[in-house]
Order: C-alpha cells, then sequence, then structure tokens
DNA sequence: GCCGATCTACGACTTTTGGCCGAGGCGGTG
DNA sequence: CACCGCCTCGGCCAAAAGTCGTAGATCGGC
C-alpha cells in the first residue's frame, strides 16, 4: 500500500460545495490526489499551469470564462492534457463543442462516486468516456445545425429581445438582411417564430437565457 | 467525545454525486449524521416519514416532484419540519416562494463546507439564514409581479412558442382575450415583445426554458 | 476559372403582433 | 349595494414579423 505516485487531479467548478465534495471522493482514493482546485476558468488556466495534473475534473457554465474555451487553451498549452468534463447539462452544442475541444470524457452529475473514480481511472489509462444520456443526444444531433456567424449573431440578439430593427443596427446591417438570416436561422430549427426558435436554440445549446 | 445523539440530516438532490458530496461533509462532523438520501421529490417524503430528521436539505430542481411542492408537503405533514434548501439558482420566484412555503433557509451550491454546517446548525437551533444573494433578489423583488392565472397561463404557452391563436385555442377563449392577458402581462413585466417577456421571465423564475 | 457557401439587400405580400380604446359579466369585499 | 379585480371580447390601426423570389459581392476550394 507504499503510495508510489498518486496521479494528480485538478478540479474545477464554480461550487464550493461541489468542490470539496468531489475533492473528499477522490482523496479516499489511494492512487488519486487532488493537487488544486479552482473557482473559474481563468484560475483554472493559472493552476494548470503551477502544477501539471495528469487529468482535470472541469464543470462547463462558469463565470469569467466558458468551460469549452478553458478546454481549448488546456490543451493548447499542453496537448497530452486529460479533461473530463463534469457538468449539469446535456445539450447536444454543449457535449459536441466540448469534445470537439478535445475533452476525453463528458460526464453528468448524476453519476455516482464510484463511476466517476472508474472514469477518471479509463481517461488516466488512455480510454474516454461518455455518459449514455450525452452519448444519446449526440446521436440525435446527427441532425446537427450548422449555423452561419451571422445567423447566429442574429440568433443571440433575437434571444435578449431584441426587434430586427435593433438587431441590424448592433450589427451595422440592414432589417432586411436580419429577416433573411432569421429565415435560414428558422428553417434550420425546423420553428416559424422567433419564440419558437428561442426556446429550440435554448434547448440545443446555442445560446443561454438569463 | 460521546456522542449523545447527533442530529439527523435528510439529503435530497437529483445528482448522486453532490448527495455523497455532501453527505461526507457533513458526516465528518461530530453532531451531525446523514439518516438518508433521496434523488426526487418522492422518494424524499417516504424518506421523511421513515426517518423524521431533524433537518432537511432540499435541492429545488429536481425531476418527478418541484423542490417548493416538496417544502410544501414536508410542512403540512409535520410542521416543525427543517427544510434548508440547497440549490444553484437565486430567481426571486423561486426564493420568495420557498421561503413562503416554509423553508427556513435559502443557500446556494457555491457556499464553503464550513459555512454550511454552521448554516445547518443554526437551523437546529431555531435560527433562519438567507444567502446574500439571495437576500439582494429578494430586495429587489419588492417590485414582484403578481400575475393572474390567466396571464401566468399564456406566459408559459407563449414561452413554449405558440401563436396568440394557439394560445387561445388551448385555452378555449379568444385570441383577443390573450392579447389582453400578454398586454397586461407586458406591462407588469415593462416589455413590449414576447421574445422580451421571455427573457425577462425566466430571468424572474417564472418559466423554465428547455 | 468555376462552384458553393455566405452575406448582403430589395420588392411585394400576408400574417401576426402590439397598442389604444371601450364594454359586459362575475365574484368577492367593504 | 357599490366597488374592484379578473376574465372576456370587440373594433381599429400601426408596426413588426414572416414568406416568397431575386440578385450582386465576396471568399475559399477544387
Amino acid at each position: 500500500m507504499a503510495p508510489t505516485t498518486r496521479a494528480s487531479v485538478l478540479l474545477v467548478d464554480d461550487h464550493a460545495l461541489m468542490r470539496t465534495g468531489v475533492a473528499n471522493i477522490i482523496n479516499q482514493e489511494a492512487d488519486l490526489q487532488v493537487v488544486a482546485e479552482a473557482g473559474n476558468g481563468v484560475e483554472a488556466l493559472e493552476a494548470y499551469d503551477r502544477h501539471h495534473p495528469d487529468v482535470t475534473l472541469l464543470d462547463l457554465r462558469m463565470p469569467v470564462m466558458e468551460g469549452v474555451e478553458v478546454v481549448r487553451r488546456l490543451r493548447e498549452r499542453d496537448p497530452r492534457a486529460r479533461v473530463i468534463v463534469l457538468t449539469t447539462y446535456d445539450t447536444d452544442d454543449e457535449i459536441s463543442r466540448a469534445l470537439k475541444a478535445g475533452a476525453k470524457a463528458y460526464v453528468l452529475k448524476d453519476i455516482s462516486a464510484d463511476d466517476l473514480v472508474t472514469c477518471i481511472r479509463d481517461v488516466l489509462a488512455g480510454k474516454s468516456y461518455l455518459a449514455p444520456a450525452a452519448a444519446a443526444k449526440l446521436a440525435e444531433g446527427v441532425t446537427r445545425v450548422q449555423l452561419t456567424p451571422r445567423e447566429l449573431a442574429s440568433l443571440r440578439l433575437m434571444a435578449d429581445g431584441k426587434s430586427n430593427k435593433e438587431i441590424a443596427n448592433e450589427l451595422g446591417i440592414s432589417d432586411r438582411t436580419v429577416k433573411t438570416h432569421l429565415g435560414h436561422l428558422f428553417e434550420k430549427l425546423g420553428v416559424t417564430s422567433r419564440t419558437e426558435a428561442v426556446k429550440v436554440a435554448t434547448r440545443r445549446g446555442l445560446v443561454r437565457l438569463a
């Protein structure tokens, strides 16, 4: 039982309670050890540079810097960085973006402590892991919408309650053009009105209200 | 160090990970002990009946039964039930409804483990506790909107992407009347369009998208 | 250099939405 | 009873939104 070297874990979550809870679970394992915690993306990058952990547990949906962006930057500065996304939400957009950014695993917070530990060991062993729910969402997301930059920008402003004219002003284009973009957007989302579009876009993780 | 009687705690959260994390924290305290866990509202009521815990830690936003409803039912069957709401969200609507339903405390999951334990002891001692952020939201909510049943129903359907005509059909009234309800709603929310209304209503916790 | 995607924009049109009135019915309260 | 809040509905009108088709400009890839 001589712990030669425990694998080092970096914990990133904006909820202190979740951090200490998960830290407790992990530190109970003889082969794992939490070496640092971070409450947002910027802190996460700093902590990574200081400790170069073997694996990083990362919540998406954080203040200061978005989770997917953190994944990207971590992998930029260290292509071997192993990132496990641990979050509550499972929109197809977030899942696929996180995986594309280089996350090795995507698990939901309703996972059991045992399964989480197993997942960490799997990732340390070079495997990857997808939560069943996440896999299902991805599968249905074969029909994943590919929005153009303008469509996405229009969508975001629209979801913020802006009128076509206001959107046009902010984007520096004509309101006719906004109509064109939104028309294309509606077609891609399979809807016929803005409120419906906001609903579907929210469900898919394309926008975040509140 | 003879633990005369440790206060019993019931843990309700739909995330297994959060449950075991918090359970670890609580069980490390000599005067506290988790006696049961539940993953949704119905389980929570069953567990309460079996164990009659001294205090219940409850997440809002759960499947099967809404958290506020759980608070209400717990207090119904035992007016002395001490419920601490432990959640991630802090919309003024949820906070005030939870407190009105009889919750003794409202804390957010970004609380530290120490503060959570303190909060539990406070509640056991008969005190109550409001997270600063929650208190602030409540304060600004002096202007809390009071929607009529019809206004709320129209709002919900509208947020679901329905047109006035569709809302009218579902409610069995004229679309003119729907316009009236929505007009009043807009005035109360301080907006002039449906998408804006959806945004504000979501922020206030009046509706839940996704 | 051609093709496809994207962004831009217009006309013309229909439908929907939102604002501004008034008005009757109904149920509870002072 | 009179008042008030809520629900109901109507007309009218202006503005916004959504649908159709068309079309020039740009950019990147084959």
